[in-house]
DNA sequence: TGAATTTAGTCTCACATGAGAGTATCTTAC
DNA sequence: GTAAGATACTCTCATGTGAGACTAAATTCA
């Protein structure tokens, strides 16, 4: 894929563009799901998410996993407690930042999620075959890699 | 890949997850070199890329080519054309609609933009062939297509 | 032709976001 | 050990966004 870096710009082929437009209509697509019928925000999905995946973590840890800014965490947990989806354990190693988890709610919700987005998924990617799949799976680790290195 | 639909999700491979954290990085990372060096915003930035490729369009038009709300791009044409960065011409076909297309000055900027843009490209595609690089965008756009089937 | 409906674009309002200040805690350096 | 700096988090404030009302123009249908 040689570009000509003279004169013009292929918008289909340029990645921030094209990957934005449709990270930005999977995620409105696939946030239907659980915005309705769970009443829960991006960012409160995306903290449950990574909890039930990556277990006990503190609100600055998050923050990193999931490209998210600390204002924005903030008030997902804080909403996040209120409805007893979260617990915050005291952190004896730093008092600052409380661990925080799923309690059993937040595990059962993140239960009935994970079938939704796994099915969801699969209708996704149901014209790929499984080679292509990895391939592209693949490529997008090293394009993250290439990313976070100039960070 | 197969998913198992039962009990786990890995964000890592959960596409609506991780596409987007990457699509943010890339459009934030790039978005530097246009947001300080030019003053646009990214909004402003993606309608004059489009006029530079398609040439003149309406407002809708735009909405629909680059996933922008109606009201986004109303107040993005609107401080373009103060800037005298694009033009609106009275449409014979439709009144509401007036057409718009870049001034002179406005692709004078544009071709300020794009060596940078593909260079910037040129510098995240670098770990990859171009067999690979092909493969990726061949799949991003089965992608795309499956999302706008269901739309 | 004229009434009803649809569409393009603007404007207003409610809301989410991110920058930055502020506070408490932890770490570093002397 | 203590002062200076860094860090985790909360809160406030300014800003951008999208939903929906509104207006003008186009289209449909009788």
């Amino acid at each position: 894929m040689k570009t000509d870096n003279k004169t013009t710009l292929d918008l289909k082929q340029f990645l921030p563009y094209s990957l934005t437009n449709i990270a930005m209509q999977m995620s409105e697509q696939f946030s239907e799901l659980y915005q309705q019928q769970f009443d829960l925000t991006v960012p409160q999905w995306r903290i449950i998410a990574n909890l039930a995946q990556y277990g006990e973590r503190t609100a600055k840890e998050l923050c990193d996993m999931a490209q998210m800014d600390k204002s924005t965490v903030s008030r997902a947990v804080k909403s996040l407690l209120a409805r007893n989806l979260i617990i915050a354990k005291e952190n004896p190693k730093d008092k600052r930042a409380s661990l925080l988890s799923l309690s059993v709610e937040g595990n059962r919700l993140h239960e009935q999620i994970v079938p939704l987005a796994n099915e969801w998924q699969a209708g996704l990617v149901s014209d790929l075959d499984s080679r292509e799949l990895n391939q592209f799976m693949n490529t997008l680790s090293k394009l993250s890699n290439h990313l976070n290195k100039n960070v």
